[in-house]
DNA sequence: CTTTGGCACTCCTGGCTACGGAGTGCTAAT
DNA sequence: ATTAGCACTCCGTAGCCAGGAGTGCCAAAG
């Protein structure tokens, strides 16, 4: 596993190899290269210059007279020193567009919607993570008295109505007071960021209002659920695209493969990290960190509210995959869906 | 497929047949049956009963050469009229109590959890519908003015919160006025049912307290909304649990599963029927009426609020699955739902 | 008339071998 | 440095055979 640079041809046919075996799932030979590229030497030549690629860690042979299929080491550097990226094509662009345009306006059903279309559009299983939502601008929050010792919270932030929690308490509090509490926080938080309310602040209204420091903890409860931080849930659609591919045609493959996105916690910890990316990564096999993805890939783009990145959509697929083409897809979608959400916003 | 009814043996030996064939996955033999059960009687003569069984539509045979396997006649026999209905063990009453019990209190997540829990339980793929809203009783309504011209609309019923409807109009509406036709609502509404409350009736509110006409559209959207009334959203978990099973290890079998449990409409409509029902109602292979679905079965008992069935509970498995247990557990699930269901009644 | 032992027959399964084909690595010539 | 040629390796498949499981039927027994 030297890594010396690779000159120009080295450099072609790795390119050419990923290429040809992201599209044949066949490993591929030195003559298929010479006969569908014109590189201009023989396939012997090729041969020589394959050899040299699996030193270098790029290639790996499955068996001793087969073709060569990338390592992860070459799909890495096919993806990030030799591919072309691509782009959407307009009428592409546009179908993206007005599929979530048609989406229900609720924040859930968008991102339900951007999962399944991108998870039909890539083929393969996508999931987006709903939004972080400590970023949001608080709008109002309201106390609704349903019993004499029961209520309801309403936040609601420029995303729309993000918590509604049920609270009970040990004694008795009057609409009146709920109101009253429920203007105070208005007043005092409208337009700031859902991060800057901070409990203590909380805690001296209450006082302030002579009202019951049990209210406190409901008040608090409602504002951690509609900021929800850590590990926030997520929407994946399409596993069963997973079936066209011939590495799944053993069925126990895909075992692992639903049983994390149901569990969803090591979904996240794969995509995290992207979060501060402003473009397209991608996790190539064993860089997922779990051998029973190793022969996974995953692409992920952030997207945004205004300037902030707010979430992660992202396309899992067999490490085989078409990188430039998801990568594009991915963040085409990523943009409509963030404007989207920008339109959606409450001003 | 003439219909005697079956004697005493042939019933026997059918549900033994079903019984071994359950266990497994494997045709059964004319001398298992001796083997393993005390019959009393030679292999041949099962052999004979099983070519009668054959012959009236109950059990098939694979091949030539081979044991029998039972047919979907032979299943629907089987619980309809042969099988012994099972119960939970106190113990596993106890823990499905405890484990809803410890779920979060909001709707959707206590029937994500419940899905999650049977889909372990039964080993298999669960899915649940969510509550049918429209008979509940409806608490209180909040209209909540967000901008000059924008609100958000929230519907609380004795489930907890049901609606949150944004709405947008074309002219200004002072925050005062959303307060007065929410208290109005309230008085005149509160403790109906969900389906008494007409939009005529809010027509006639609005229009005593002179405010805009738009209004109308904003609150019966909301209302609207509250009620979902046909074909609910549908939660699944477990689809990795059917790849144990033998029937699962060509991988396509499973793609149709798991296009259909996505699109839930179909799944909606397997389900619908069995709402009537008040115990366990199961359907096997060709009366899932998709020729897709052929080798599968489902079981589905209905969930409650109070004495009325406001969702489902089903589990979805190979034709080949253990009905009674199935059938017991998805009862049980049910009852503690339900009554999971009754204590987070806002009264 | 029902039951049963016996037996021939069918069909599946797994293992074995042979073989064609694809593709490589190496060597020697250009 | 490139390449033609060639021997070699390994995979996949087809064909074959033997073993085994299970049946259907017949004829005898209860």
């Amino acid at each position: 596993m030297k890594n010396p640079p690779l000159d120009e041809r080295k450099a072609y046919i790795l390119a050419t190899v990923v290429y040809e075996y992201v599209a044949s799932a066949e490993p591929v030979a030195s003559q298929t290269l010479t006969h569908k590229y014109h590189l201009g030497v023989s396939p012997a030549t090729v041969r020589n210059e394959m050899a040299e690629l699996e030193a270098g860690g790029y290639l790996v042979q499955p068996h001793t007279s087969a073709g060569r299929i990338p390592s992860d080491a070459g799909y890495r550097t096919f993806v990030d020193e030799l591919m072309h990226p691509e782009g959407l094509t307009a009428a592409e662009r546009r179908q993206i567009r007005d599929e979530l345009r048609d989406a229900r306006s609720e924040l859930d059903d968008l991102i339900d919607q951007t999962t399944r279309l991108l998870g039909r559009l890539s083929n393969s299983l996508a999931f987006v993570t709903k939004p972080q939502a400590e970023m949001q601008v608080f709008k109002h929050i309201q106390l609704i008295s349903i019993g004499p010792r029961t209520g309801v919270a309403i936040v609601v932030t420029s995303f729309g109505v993000s918590a509604q929690n049920l609270f009970e308490l040990t004694s008795d509090v009057s609409a009146e007071d709920l109101t009253k509490l429920s203007s105070a926080m208005n007043q005092k938080f409208t337009g700031h960021m859902l991060s800057d309310v901070k409990e203590s602040e909380i805690a001296n209204l209450i006082s302030e209002l002579k009202l019951s420091e049990e209210l406190r903890g409901a008040v608090t409860a409602a504002m951690q659920s509609a900021r929800s931080s850590e590990a926030p849930a997520i929407a994946a659609a399409g596993a069963q695209n997973l079936l066209d591919q011939p590495e799944f045609r053993d069925a126990r493959k895909l075992r692992s493969i639903l049983r994390i996105v149901e569990e969803q916690r090591t979904l996240y910890d794969i995509v995290a990290d992207a979060m501060d990316n402003d473009v397209a990564s991608v996790k190539i096999g064993r860089e997922l960190g779990s051998e029973e993805l190793a022969d996974l890939s995953v692409v992920t783009v952030p997207y945004r509210f205004g300037p902030r990145a707010i979430g992660m959509l992202s396309i899992l697929g067999p490490r085989r995959m078409p990188y430039a083409r998801l990568m594009a897809l991915a963040a085409g979608t990523a943009k409509s869906l963030s404007q989207r959400i920008a339109e959606a916003e409450i001003k």
